[in-house]
DNA sequence: CGTATCCTTGATGCCTCTCAAGACGGGTGG
DNA sequence: CCACCCGTCTTGAGAGGCATCAAGGATACG
């Protein structure tokens, strides 16, 4: 799923009658990179009537499930959310932390139905971008299609990141990955970037990142006894971001 | 980057149709793919010139590399391609193997630079699409950048299955995915299923699944002992392709 | 026919998983 | 307001799977 946080650029829209990209529809609700690049002298407000429903899900609340049939794309406007894939024997696999201002579901357009889960970690705005209305849009949108490109594009570049992740770094380099690509992607949404809230758990952490729960326990409690971060629980504060940063890319581990 | 430019006048080339399209261009390029969806009864000889070279790579010679200017997507049509990425402190992940009739490239597409590198793992034969040409393509034929979308999907389904992988699966689930995997891949272009000649070296392929050499070699002996396969060096038979399914789904591991 | 590369096998050690138990915190109900 | 409970987090001990180091054998190629 789309574990990316695109550097926004506005678009301007032709005339001052018609908002730039349509913000009510845009901006409040995360289809915002949707409607980046599209440009030219076009009427966007009908952007307004894409958005068929603003639901809110609770901690836990699945907001599609694997095999469903395939209906829209999802847009989270706060909270965030957890994806998933299933091997056959039960076994899971999560693939990506999505917060607000990101989208979910893309992958699942040509096909029929959705190939992974997604579920709240806490209570969750999301928009709904129905899958009709989102092929009106494309075809009256010329650089849309272009621009789901980009966020696939974006979104695979990220996946060979994490295979890189999962298949050569070490535990500290990859949690040390994890806190990075967390903070930055808040930055990017203009939150702070060095006091942390996760909303997962430590086991849904060492499931992403192919740890134990236990080892993720064990490298933050080496990460905080080496002054890289101070935690309280799921509040985390990025003391040396630098030095993770190091870490994250195979700098040297910690001293003991 | 792709230039949005102007709102594009599209013209309209036949019915959208699922069928495979002109074979005179696709088959005999490996753009295959890229027509697929395209439609029928279209006179899609203007194909032919898409492709600018048709060059041929020796073992070991590298195709793209990692921040290269984006030039082209390729389409392989004989041999086959190894694609990794890089850690910053000089580690390697090989992120795909690729045999003819698959595409390369195409994630860069929206970037302006290539973000992993493609080396030769015999000698391979390779169509070049360029980039100017690629636009001159989308403006002209609808659907194709649906098209696009599609194989970009795809590739994402592959690497999530690739992250439960490296995240999850034990040596001997891994090797019997990536032969099972493999062997698909053949049946799909018409290539004999079982009978495997692997172009890549252990090493490769102990990369490519998070393991180590030895460990590739040895979960090779013990699948031979077990007869699910025959090998000779790089040519390996699938005895058992059943069976190596449920190994790499997880089922109970062979017997000691 | 020599050399380089790749493959194979063995021995050893370590990183991480697993199992286990306890601590902590938030929520709930009396 | 307190006691209780349950999920989550933390820490320890032990085991195991796989990496690493090392060396020999097979094959391809010039």
């Amino acid at each position: 799923m789309l574990a990316v946080s695109t550097p926004l650029k506005r678009v301007k829209i032709g005339k001052a009658s018609s908002q730039p990209c349509a913000p009510i529809a845009c901006t409040e609700c995360g289809i915002y990179n949707l409607c980046f690049a599209v440009g030219g002298d076009t009427d966007l407000s009908f952007l307004n009537t894409l958005v068929k429903s603003r639901r809110t899900y609770k901690r836990g609340e699945p907001i599609f499930s694997v095999g469903e049939p395939f209906r829209a794309v999802f847009a989270i406007r706060s909270g965030s959310v957890k994806t998933s894939v299933l091997t056959d024997d039960g076994r899971v696999q999560v693939t990506g932390f999505h917060i607000s201002g990101e989208l979910m579901g893309l992958n699942s357009l040509v096909a029929n139905r959705y190939n992974s889960e997604a579920r709240a970690l806490e209570t969750t705005s999301v928009c709904e971008v129905p899958f009709e209305r989102y092929e009106e849009l494309v075809e009256q949108v010329p650089g849309l299609q272009q621009q789901m490109i980009r966020i696939m594009s974006q979104e695979i570049n990220h996946h060979q990141e994490m295979m890189l992740l999962l298949g050569k770094k070490r535990a500290e380099e990859r949690l040390a990955s994890f806190l990075v690509n967390l903070s930055l992607r808040l930055k990017h949404h203009s939150q702070p970037a060095e006091e942390l809230k996760l909303s997962m758990s430590r086991s849904d952490i060492g499931n992403y990142l192919g740890l134990a729960e236990e080892t993720v326990c064990r490298v933050i409690t080496r990460f905080e006894e080496e002054s890289l971060i101070a935690t309280q629980r799921r509040n985390v504060r990025l003391i040396q971001p630098d030095r993770l940063l190091e870490i994250s890319r195979g700098g040297p581990a910690i001293a003991k």
